[in-house]
DNA sequence: TAGAATCCCGATCAAAGCACTCGGACATTT
DNA sequence: AAATGTCCGAGTGCTTTGATCGGGATTCTA
């Protein structure tokens, strides 16, 4: 199983959606903003978690993603191997590696860690993600009416604006 | 953490050196040969593999590598430590993807994914590996005792050949 | 002492993958 | 028609991977 930033996105994303959906469809350009993800990146990201059916989109003004299924049945799994595509460790499936009769030593090995790592990310949910990020914003005091409506207070950008590109670390 | 090929190459010539090792230092060659790994990159990972003790080097005609320690103290997370360095997951120990406020929303999942992993790779030894090679090999009636002593067998060579650099499909 | 075997090390390189950009479509609302 | 948004494929810069090369240094055997 490939661990990218590419998956890292995704879940990202996904968890704001998740958060936001329920006053309508978000947009990738929200989304960009809040979770400093290029827009540009993220329409990549979405049209394989569209493919996959774990968004649904809606065009035009208005339109954006809103989840394909109820976030209790999305697992971090489904997430990643939508954008990640090839979900496995082995990557011996009879090719190189498998040397001669002794072939594959190690196959098993990477089958099995291969298990264990989608056995844990197909238990959690994005269910289970939004949830603990809720509390946790709760519990650093953020006014989480937020979530509710500040589609109206974004201000107007050029639509290609360079969006995550500046290094602004946040300490 | 991140799991390449680097990490399976090194498991791979680590189960070789511990299946060999019983009649004196392995030499890289003859890894090389019977692993389809070249020269000179199995030069890279054992001198990572020595200097995290996993491995001791025996200079001169003879010489060769043996187990720093032994197997059952060996696990495939120091194989895969030793030859990939930054362990983890998270990569977002107060970095970028860490945004605003709501920073880190992934943060616990990949750091209990990491977790995960590490204790499943910690849980398996090098000698683990190495029995189960043992007995697959008495399984397909191979004749184990080649093992013990084809090192004279080697067949002369420049010394620096090209090993693995045939296509070589095996089915 | 010579020469071979073997480890040791740093510089370099090609290919691949990743993260991302760009330019333009298409669809929908106002 | 204009604005807002999704859609899509080609292209780009960077890092990593796996490998190469050219030299050492050390130790054994003769």
């Amino acid at each position: 199983m490939r661990l990218t930033t590419k998956g890292r996105f995704a879940v990202t994303a996904m968890i704001d959606v998740a958060l936001r959906q329920h006053n309508g469809p978000v947009t990738l350009a929200g989304i960009s903003q809040r979770q400093k993800i290029s827009l540009s990146y993220l329409e990549q990201l979405f049209g394989r978690l569209r493919r996959h059916e774990l968004v649904e989109s809606t065009r035009g003004p208005g339109g954006g993603y809103t989840l394909g299924k109820p976030m209790a049945d999305i697992s971090v799994a489904d997430i990643i191997y939508a954008v990640d595509e090839p979900l496995d460790a082995t990557q011996c499936g009879g090719k190189e590696n498998c040397v001669n009769d002794q072939r594959c030593m190690t196959h098993d090995l990477w089958a099995s860690l291969n298990r264990v790592m989608v056995d844990y990310l197909d238990s959690v949910t994005l269910r289970d993600l939004a949830e603990k990020q809720r509390e946790k914003l709760l519990e650093k005091g953020v006014n989480v009416a937020v979530l509710h409506d500040n589609r109206q207070l974004a201000e107007r950008r050029p639509t290609r604006g360079a969006v995550a590109k500046s290094p602004a670390v946040a300490g």
